[in-house]
RNA sequence: GGGCCGGUGGUCUAGCGGCUAUGACGCUGCCCUUACGAGGCAGAGGUCGUGGGUUCGAGUCCCACCCGGCCCA
């Protein structure tokens, strides 16, 4: 017989990745089946926002992992719903608008500007969606959903009117986050922190009652016609004495009561602080402590309002210029030093945020807590530790979540006023609702009667829309009998960075609009870092694109090289050097399958010890493999897989029956022997490869096993002794002895040596002795 | 200031109380051995962040501190 192999090329062609993508498409390989006997498994896929060139590359690796999910539970025996949707709220994309196009969002038609972003997002998209299709997702692309169209959006404002008649919706006038630059309130998720350079002024206050001076420091100066309070550290015992007198603000001449509270720090400037209407939180929380009445010193035109007196107008950087050079010519001014400060700044547009009082919408959320703890407890975490995020997020709840915004490319608040009377209108819940642009859907005010209506001109925050998906992709509303089959989801899958707002505020509605939790399962993964570790960013320029590593390296080289380097949960870094590296596993799986396909694959055997022996490990190999992959955690898999290929199957199994293999001094039963074992280790290392690398595992399999996609097999069972494990350690010892002797005496490896084969190893004698080429 | 994570050869990583501390990338030397030079073999290279403690025994457990990262106030 001659024994050719049946797989010429002799490396892995990342090229073939493209063939293999037509294949599967061309066979609908990855349909969800409702009507399926299988176990249900719903993924509710992270809908990627597209913000612009290039896609970030730990994003994509991200859905590359999650993609792992998708597949390691097809193969586990569940039919698969995994969704692909896109993120197309929010400002990021009106940002992105202003500067391409050049034009602002408020000096244009809203229509106008609507359809500019649209047509940007389409095409962001369609770049995001390839590049998804390249790494072999095998999700739902035929039907990808999008959280702007009128399907989805009106499935917001059902959830929307559905609460507040429920009551859970109110309006109430509060301290809110404002950002100029986005002319919007923002909630408290969406704010940052960034070490800005500020000034601290040191103002000679007097105290009434003794009519001493009290110096107070401030980074907020202009704010002294909203002071309501000066406050001093309890413990200080330099102002001791003077707890519970007052103190006179300098300009406006006003009174406010000195107290003792241990928020003012006695290190921070004089130890004395005053508190403002708004400087900071500190100030908000005070205001409520105390039960200070507020004063708006700025308003929503970011322009001191008349409390402010002389400074009535002006902007706020103004007004602290003036403020500061009218205190040093009345004498008021002590000192003037430059500091850093924390600044809260938005996270958006990156510019500084006010603390302004605001009329706006509120989602009740606080009178939940206890709940939504029980549920963050009741979801399974992988990796578990990441759980504590999500608790720590809803036992530090302080207000309610505002959810309405002054923006246009996001989902319409559907409320109608009454013109005459004001009363507000929310209409049936059953179609999408754009009250600035819609005659309304009332005839009369059922208050007043009044018959002319003026719409709602505010959106939703765009988390209103994602925090639905799980009710979007299970047809909550419009197919009963379909969302009763599966929900709650089986997976979230998703970042860290985003589990105070994607998956806090998922569970927070989901718990108000179904009295469940919304997932089984949940899947939290670390984020891709630069090579040194840091974040990477447009601004930084370490960012690296993930298309061209794709066209050069291949699909399953990204994929190979982020479930071995990326453990679940944790932060991992992104280097090209590593990924290639990663190539060099694919290679060498191809040429050992080149070598194993010049066999022929027996039906049986009669196995020899040998074989016995690496079919243990490979027992071995699937327990541990699939102990992981249970918890859909690939970076063991990966890591197992690829040392047993390589160190003990390739090294050590290959090398000890290549000449069985080929028939030299065995017999006809041996060699069959060697066929089977080599054939059975390659065929199972191929499925539990599947899910990680899926173009390779599928282009081998095709070749070698079955006509069939190896992505309609399930999983290998261990079915093999682990007896023979027992031997793994002294075959390494003993092969690795000889070679380094052969090495010692000069002779090549296939040269003759005389050695004793040890007692433990006789029965593996016949194979050692033809692969070292040991005399007797 | 708080929470979480990390700190192991030049770089990255395993390690979850027990023999001289994994493996990868890179480096050096040798080998063109019929699956693979995108290879094989061999080798050099480490005070396991610092200081205490628990223990017969500690990268491994405890405490404090230092450094880095992410998130939050």
């Amino acid at each position: 017989m001659e024994l050719v192999p049946r797989i010429q090329e002799k490396a892995w062609d990342p090229s073939i990745e493209k063939k293999m993508l037509e294949i599967w498409e061309s066979e609908n390989l990855y349909t969800f089946n409702v009507r399926s006997k299988k176990k249900k498994f719903v993924i509710d896929t992270p809908p990627p926002y597209p913000s612009g060139r290039p896609w970030h590359i730990g994003a994509a690796a991200q859905y590359s992992q999650i993609d792992m999910i998708a597949r390691t539970a097809r193969m586990l025996g569940y039919e698969v719903l995994f969704p692909i949707g896109i993120d197309r709220n929010g400002i990021p994309v009106e940002l992105y608008v202003e500067k391409t196009y050049k034009v602002s969002m408020r000096s244009v038609l809203r229509k106008e500007f609507i359809e500019l972003c649209s047509k940007a997002l389409d095409e962001l998209e369609a770049e995001m969606l390839s590049i998804m299709r390249r790494m072999g997702l095998s999700a739902d692309f035929k039907n990808y959903y999008r959280t702007d169209s009128p399907e989805y959006r009106a499935l917001t404002q059902k959830t929307f009117i559905k609460l507040w008649n429920e009551g859970l919706i109110y309006e109430a006038t509060r301290p809110n986050n404002y950002c100029w630059e986005c002319g919007t309130t923002i909630a408290d998720a969406e704010v940052e922190y960034e070490e800005l350079p500020t000034i601290l002024a040191y103002m000679k206050f007097k105290v009434k009652e003794t009519n001493e001076d009290l110096i107070i420091a401030s980074t907020r100066p202009e704010l002294l016609c909203s002071c309501k309070a000066v406050i001093v550290n309890p413990n200080d015992e330099r102002y001791a004495h003077i707890h519970g007198l007052h103190a006179i603000v300098p300009i406006y001449s006003t009174e406010v009561p000195i107290i003792p509270h241990p928020a003012a720090k006695p290190e921070f400037g004089t130890g004395v602080m005053m508190v403002c209407s708004y400087g900071d939180y500190t100030d908000v929380q005070l205001f409520r402590e105390l039960g200070l009445e507020e004063v708006v010193a700025i308003g929503e035109d970011g322009r001191m309002t008349e409390k402010a007196g002389r400074y009535a107008g002006l902007k706020v950087e103004e007004a602290r210029k003036r403020i500061v050079e009218d205190m040093e010519r009345e004498g008021i001014l002590v000192k003037v030093e430059n500091i850093t400060h924390r600044t809260p700044i938005c996270e958006r547009s990156k510019t500084p945020i006010e603390i302004i009082p605001m009329k706006e919408y509120y989602l009740k959320q606080l009178y939940a807590v206890k709940e939504l703890d029980r549920i963050a407890r009741k979801m399974k975490f992988h990796p578990e530790m990441h759980r504590q995020l999500l608790l720590d997020w809803i036992n530090s709840l302080k207000i309610d979540y505002p959810i309405s915004r002054r923006r246009y490319y996001a989902t319409e608040i559907p409320i109608w006023y009454c013109k005459s009377c004001g009363a507000p209108h929310v209409p049936p819940p059953n179609r999408y609702y754009r009250p600035w642009c819609e005659p309304p859907p009332f005839e009369r005010c059922e208050k007043c009667g009044g018959t002319e209506f003026v719409g709602e001109e505010r959106t939703f925050d765009t988390w209103m829309d994602s925090s639905i998906s799980p009710l979007f992709i299970t047809k909550h509303y419009s197919d009963p009998k379909f969302y009763k089959t599966i929900y709650p989801v089986s997976i979230r899958p998703q970042g860290k960075d985003i589990v105070r707002t994607w998956l806090y505020y998922t569970v927070l509605r989901c718990y108000q609009l179904t009295g469940k939790e919304p997932f089984k399962h949940v899947w939290i993964s670390g984020l891709g870092l630069d090579e040194k570790g840091e974040k990477m960013s447009k601004s930084k320029g370490n960012v690296i694109d993930p298309v061209p590593i794709l066209e050069k390296y291949g699909a399953d080289a990204f994929r190979f090289w982020n479930a071995q380097e990326a453990s679940l949960g944790y932060d991992f870094r992104i280097s090209e050097a590593r990924i290639a590296g990663a190539t060099k596993f694919l290679t060498k799986l191809w040429n050992l399958s080149r070598f194993v396909s010049s066999f022929p694959i027996p039906r049986k055997a009669k196995l020899m010890p040998t074989d016995r022996w690496i079919l243990a490990e490979l027992s071995a190999l699937i327990r541990e493999s699939l102990k992981h992959y249970k918890d859909f955690n690939f970076f063991y898999p990966a890591r197992l897989i690829r040392d047993f290929v390589w160190n003990i199957f390739a090294d050590h199994y290959v090398e000890m029956v290549k000449t069985r293999a080929y028939g030299v001094g065995f017999t006809k039963s041996e060699q069959r022997a060697a066929w089977f074992t080599l054939h059975t280790v390659l065929k199972n290392v191929l499925l539990l490869l599947a899910p990680i690398t899926p173009f390779i595992t599928d282009a081998l399999w095709r070749q070698l096993y079955g006509k069939r996609s190896i992505h309609l097999e399930t999983f290998p069972k261990a079915v093999w002794s682990a007896v023979y494990r027992k031997f793994t350690e002294p075959i390494i010892e003993f092969n690795s002895s000889v070679w380094a002797k052969k090495k010692s005496l000069g002779l090549s490896l296939k040269e003759p040596i005389e050695c004793d084969i040890p007692r433990k190893l006789k029965a593996f004698e016949k194979d050692l002795r033809a692969m070292h080429n040991i005399k007797k």
